[in-house]
DNA sequence: CCAAAAGTGTTATATTTACACCCATGC
DNA sequence: GCATGGGTGTAAATATAACACTTTTGG
């Protein structure tokens, strides 16, 4: 805000009163990974006229709370969950976007891991379902398109940090991880050039622990080592895949 | 914004009418490069208690228009340029960020070539200022802040997207381009490495022509080759400096 | 013994880095 | 003729890509 555009501080006052009439909200895009699919946790829709449409989680943001916080607040109260990768995305304020008046959206997309304690807490909120990204074809308002920006958004910040292990269990495989990233980037990797990739950038923990009761040879696990990581990127170590 | 935070629709206008008296603007980082340093567009503050600091280029969102619409409007507004890069940052909503109440603003960066026509147009708005980035110790509001959040992701996009040629002249020679990164990315170039690069993506294109009046051997001239970028764009080239 | 995933090295290719000298112009 | 930036190539090091077989477990 610049004061240019102002006469003076009353003119200024009177403006907001007047011309606006806009709410803000945050919507979530919160991505969950199971069943080697990407999904996204969706709410059913019960306003005109989006009734049989699912949508994305959110809220208007409260006078007391910056967005950030109306997007934390908003997961905490969806998933449970209280610590959760956030990221700011964009703003979507076309004038018609939504059918009961002007509402300015800032979007965001959260990684979570979907666990049994997730399935439990989400059953009480009986209309949140999980949702295979790729079979979602529409959404209520104007939120196809906002999953697809953060969707794209997500596919480049995965490769350039670090984030993907919140949506892994924290003791994995390394073929875990790389399914992981096969699925959510639409790609192929390379067994042998991916473990030794992953190994040589030293934030993998080898915890001397294999899998259990599975019909083949049992893989390490690994966890993710986040303060090694903190301590190489602030060397100027790049994460990169 | 779902429903499930909504018991109907006139509880949810209702929350509208009572919790909103929030604003919603745009502040612009207006880029610029001269003399081998990059700059940024502000403006003479005279909103208490900022009268003599200076502010970013913004305005309040007008209900008929998107944010980018707004954003784009400051641009022509206050450069006379229509057709400038601009680039949606991240929203800024602490509580407390202006002075006057709740106004939650989008920041934007663009960048623009700084030469003698907007000098005059500059003229004319007399309290517009080019400020070197660097000499730049504080700013109105949180626009310090704002100014550094917008550099940052400045910085990265130079490196993945062919937008650093806005803010030279249309023709340009090699070494100008190699200086502009040096100075916004604060890192030194090896010269030959560099020129193979850029004429290796065969996004530049040799006009023909060469310096004129310099006291030095003169330098082959180049346009940015758009359409050839765009091309390239599209068979999954990808620009990385 | 079969199925299923785990785990492991080498070679060829492409990319990146480091580095030093002569050239054309204006004054 | 001198100051200033323009312009050029090569070799070493590093990173990436392609590729196939043996191992371990459960059933």
């Amino acid at each position: 805000m610049t004061t240019s555009s102002v006469q003076n501080i009353n003119t200024w006052l009177t403006q907001i009163n007047n011309d606006f009439k806009t709410a803000i909200s945050v919507d979530c895009v919160i991505f969950g990974y199971d069943d080697d699919a990407l999904k996204i946790l969706v709410s059913e829709c019960d306003m005109p006229p989006y009734e049989n449409e699912y949508s994305l989680l959110g809220d208007l943001v409260h006078p007391d709370e910056t967005t950030d916080e109306a997007a934390k607040r908003v997961l905490i109260a969806k998933t449970g969950f209280t610590d959760v990768f956030l990221d700011q995305v964009q703003v979507f304020s076309d004038q018609n976007r939504h059918p009961l008046g002007r509402v300015i959206t800032v979007a965001y997309y959260s990684l979570i891991k979907i666990d049994n304690d997730h399935l439990t807490h989400l059953e009480k909120n009986a209309n949140l379902q999980w949702k295979e990204v790729n079979e979602i074809n529409s959404l209520a308002f104007d939120h196809f398109n906002i999953m697809h920006t953060c969707l794209r958004k997500m596919q480049k910040q995965i490769r350039e940090q670090p984030i993907g292990f919140n949506l892994l269990p924290q003791k994995f495989s390394l073929l875990q991880l790389q399914r992981l990233y096969e699925v959510i980037l639409n790609i192929e990797l390379d067994k042998r050039n991916f473990r030794r990739k992953l190994k040589g950038l030293g934030i993998l923990h080898d915890i001397g622990e294999i899998q259990e009761s599975v019909s083949h040879r049992p893989a390490r696990l690994y966890t993710f080592d986040k303060s090694v990581y903190e301590k190489k990127k602030n060397s100027g170590f790049n994460f990169d895949l």
